[in-house]
DNA sequence: TCTGGGGTCCTAGGACCC
DNA sequence: TCTGGGGTCCTAGGACCC
């Protein structure tokens, strides 16, 4: 058996952990610019907010309601998540992140004990070591767990844990799940289904395999199998190394001159190579784009993307930043007023696997040191980046909105929370 | 004034190779 | 006069996930 354990309301409930006052009031973190809803509590969800709702629109609602408002704040939900993963790690042999607020975990031959009363323990003690609320759901197959936990979040709510090991349990639980609530269906998906009366999980198991294998390609059919309780994908226990890196961000406010846009590119440029070498990679291709806010109808719009081939693959951070700026001079026009610019960094190879040019002039071994050392004192400084390259610009002119950030009480030192008695 | 960001996988078609 | 078959690599685009 395979279980997913789910965090509820992750990053809301993150948010509630270290601050007491919004325990029963409605909570929302916003977006990046914090510009749309990405995660409620249970409260806000019952005042009708919805999922993906831009905040400048409800600025009433939210006010009239006494909602609690976070911008979101990675570097607190990335520890709460280290913290959650590694409580449920104690209990398994193997198991997989499968996002920031999920994980499988494999259930086969567990010492004989109850799945089911395994997975209260687990939930148990993650809420009581973390302090996270999660839900759980047991069953066969990934895609099952999936629908297992949904089910189990949605009716079972108390109990927090659903397990699928009866026909009759799993035959009622595909009935009661529409297509597109099914993990891997999709808008487009699930208007195609029920245009073809799909309209339940269990509707869709009953269409011939080569029906589905023609109208939803080898990942639909993976998906049906998964349904019917055959699984077709084994855990991922390692963490994958990224075939592509990229960094697109919308800027706080609109931008139109291009050293405030290449700033902020540099910026991005730099980021993505240091993640590049954390997982001991070379790129060979760089892809930038830059664009307009399609949302101001009153303004002109543009957008470009360009690709450039790198003659030897690198992760040398200065070598990239001349590459992006190239790009950028090739796409950029004056007098437009940019809402976003975007760096992708791919075909990435191993670093020790790079093919070399013949006419390669390049110390490659002493641009690695040079990065490695770089990458030490930055990292020995938690995350202030204390060495920077000139194309990153001093000023912060492209930088986030971000109004009601929280503290990082888990990660900063002068931010640890303070308790009075 | 203000509408997110970071990924994966699959398919189809064209260019090219032997 | 007849005009192949098997394969790789690249790119663009679509669909989906959290």
């Amino acid at each position: 058996m395979i279980a997913l354990v789910d965090c509820n309301n992750f990053y809301a409930s993150a948010e509630r952990l270290f601050c007491p006052r919004v325990l029963k009031a409605p909570v929302v973190v916003l977006s990046n610019n914090d510009g749309c809803v990405i995660a409620r509590s249970e409260q806000a969800k019952v005042l009708g907010i919805k999922m993906g709702a831009p905040a400048f629109l409800m600025e009433k609602q939210l006010t009239e309601n006494n909602v609690e408002v976070f911008s979101s704040n990675y570097t607190l939900y990335n520890s709460i998540s280290d913290r959650v993963h590694a409580t449920i790690s104690k209990f398994v042999m193997d198991w997989e992140k499968y996002s920031i607020d999920e994980s499988f975990i494999d259930l086969s031959g567990y010492y004989g004990m109850n799945p089911y009363r395994y997975c209260k323990l687990i939930r148990a003690t993650v809420f009581r070591n973390v302090g996270i609320p999660v839900s759980i759901g047991i069953a066969p197959t990934r895609t099952l767990a999936k629908m297992a936990n949904r089910y189990a979040k949605k009716e079972r709510r108390h109990i927090g844990v659903f397990m699928l090991d009866t026909p009759a349990k799993t035959e009622m639980v595909l009935k009661y799940t529409k297509v597109e609530d099914v993990w891997g269906i999709g808008r487009q998906f699930s208007a195609f289904l029920n245009s073809h009366g799909v309209i339940t999980a269990w509707d869709l198991i009953q269409m011939p395999q080569a029906w589905i294998r023609k109208n939803m390609s080898v990942v639909g059919l993976r998906l049906v199998t998964e349904l019917k309780g055959i699984p077709c994908a084994e855990l991922e226990t390692e963490p994958a190394i990224k075939k592509n890196i990229g960094i697109a961000k919308s800027f706080g406010s609109l931008l139109s001159r291009r050293e405030d846009v290449a700033a902020a590119l540099g910026n991005y440029v730099t980021a993505a190579a240091e993640k590049l070498r954390a997982q001991k990679s070379c790129c060979s291709r760089i892809q930038v784009f830059i664009q307009t806010n399609g949302f101001r109808t009153q303004d002109r719009q543009y957008f470009r993307s360009i690709t450039i081939q790198l003659p030897v693959a690198t992760s040398f951070t200065p070598e990239l930043l001349n590459y992006a700026d190239i790009a950028l001079s090739r796409i950029w026009k004056d007098s437009y007023n940019y809402k976003k610019v975007g760096i992708f960094l791919e075909n990435l190879v191993d670093r020790d696997k790079v093919q070399l040019g013949l006419y390669d002039t390049k110390d490659r071994e002493k641009q690695r040191k040079l990065m490695t050392a770089v990458d030490s004192i930055n990292k020995a400084f938690n995350g202030k980046e204390l060495v920077k390259f000139g194309r990153q610009g001093a000023g912060g002119r492209w930088s986030l909105r971000r109004q009601r950030l929280s503290p990082c009480y888990t990660t900063r030192l002068s931010e640890v929370l303070v308790i009075k008695y």
